[in-house]
DNA sequence: CCCCTCTCCTGATCGC
DNA sequence: TGCGATCAGGAGAGGG
């Protein structure tokens, strides 16, 4: 599933194939994708046909194409499914799941495709952020991610500040962004603090071992090009990514814990799955009638 | 303001 | 073999 790594892999594919390239023409009515435009396609069409890429930048799982002359974004989000193929050879009819495509002057094609339509893209003003980052106008509501270097206190604040548990507000984009529930379980793990605990009960060196954990797993995981667990995430070139295999507790319930040997547990918290080892992230449940 | 639940969508998988 | 039910999950909407 596409989270930080996973679209910064196909972040840094576009930029290399994309990056000075002309959009020459655009073909597709883009359905459900261009649901959050004002104006559906004619947006699209307005601001990206004719215009020059100028770069390809990334916060969180929301990605964006500059265009020239740099005050208008792009923005991609991938949702669940989401895949953006940069090919030479095209049918000429919008395959299966394919619902826009863009030509290039070098002849190359961009078909953004999304079997689930979770995803969804978006022109958008660019505009500055608190830090003096350009960024488009519907990324200010996202946190910065765990990869952005800033001090550690921009994510263990909100986390600390928290009643909600930890692993929940793990995946709220506007506590910290770019993590989604693999890397949530990972993260925690490789922490050892338990996704239960409620975030104002973390301490400082907790928060920063969760945030730590983080940036580390998805650098690992970057460097593996994502995680594949099925054909629905693929790179621009349509290839899978290998970090699947390097999970220690996602999607592994039942399974040796790497660390101590007990078994992975799989719990729902906050209406997701939540893996875990039971031993390695202790969690004391508060007694009933006990809370406030 | 905070936080929880529901909803969107498709395809894989499971039980009967 | 087939069919319906269930599940997966990012993120916004709506409600308490």
């Amino acid at each position: 599933m596409p989270e930080l790594p996973e679209v910064e892999t196909v972040r840094q594919g576009l930029q290399d194939k994309l990056t000075d390239r002309i959009v020459t023409q655009i073909l597709g009515e883009g359905g459900r994708l261009v649901r959050h435009n004002p104006q559906g396609m004619h947006d699209l069409y307005a601001h990206v046909e004719g215009n020059r890429i100028v770069d390809v930048q990334r916060r969180g799982k929301s990605m964006w194409l500059v265009l020239g002359p740099g005050d208008i974004a792009f923005v991609i989000h991938l949702g669940m499914s989401g895949q953006v193929r940069v090919r030479t050879r095209t049918a000429a009819e919008l395959a299966r799941h394919e619902h826009v495509r863009f030509v290039l002057d070098n002849g190359k094609k961009v078909s953004f495709v999304d079997q689930r339509t979770f995803g969804h893209l978006t022109v958008s003003p660019l505009t500055e952020d608190e830090s003096g980052r350009k960024v488009p106008e519907q990324v200010l509501t996202l946190a910065p991610d765990p990869l952005e270097e800033l001090p550690l206190s921009t994510w263990t604040a909100p986390l600390r500040r928290t009643r909600r548990a930890v692993k929940t507000a793990l995946l709220d984009q506007k506590l910290v962004s770019g993590i989604g529930n693999i890397y949530a379980d990972e993260a925690l793990f490789a922490a050892g603090v338990a996704g239960q605990r409620p975030g104002v009960s973390l301490s400082e060196a907790e928060a920063e071992a969760i945030v730590g954990a983080a940036r580390d797993v998805m650098i690992a995981a970057l460097h593996r090009r994502g995680t594949s667990f099925d054909a629905l995430y693929v790179d621009t070139e349509g290839n899978p990514g290998s970090f699947s295999s390097s999970l220690q507790v996602y999607s592994r319930a039942g399974r040796a814990c790497p660390k101590c040997g007990s078994a992975i547990r799989r719990i729902v918290l906050g209406g997701r799955s939540h893996f875990h080892c039971p031993s390695c992230q202790p969690w004391d449940q508060p007694s009933v009638g006990l809370k406030d």
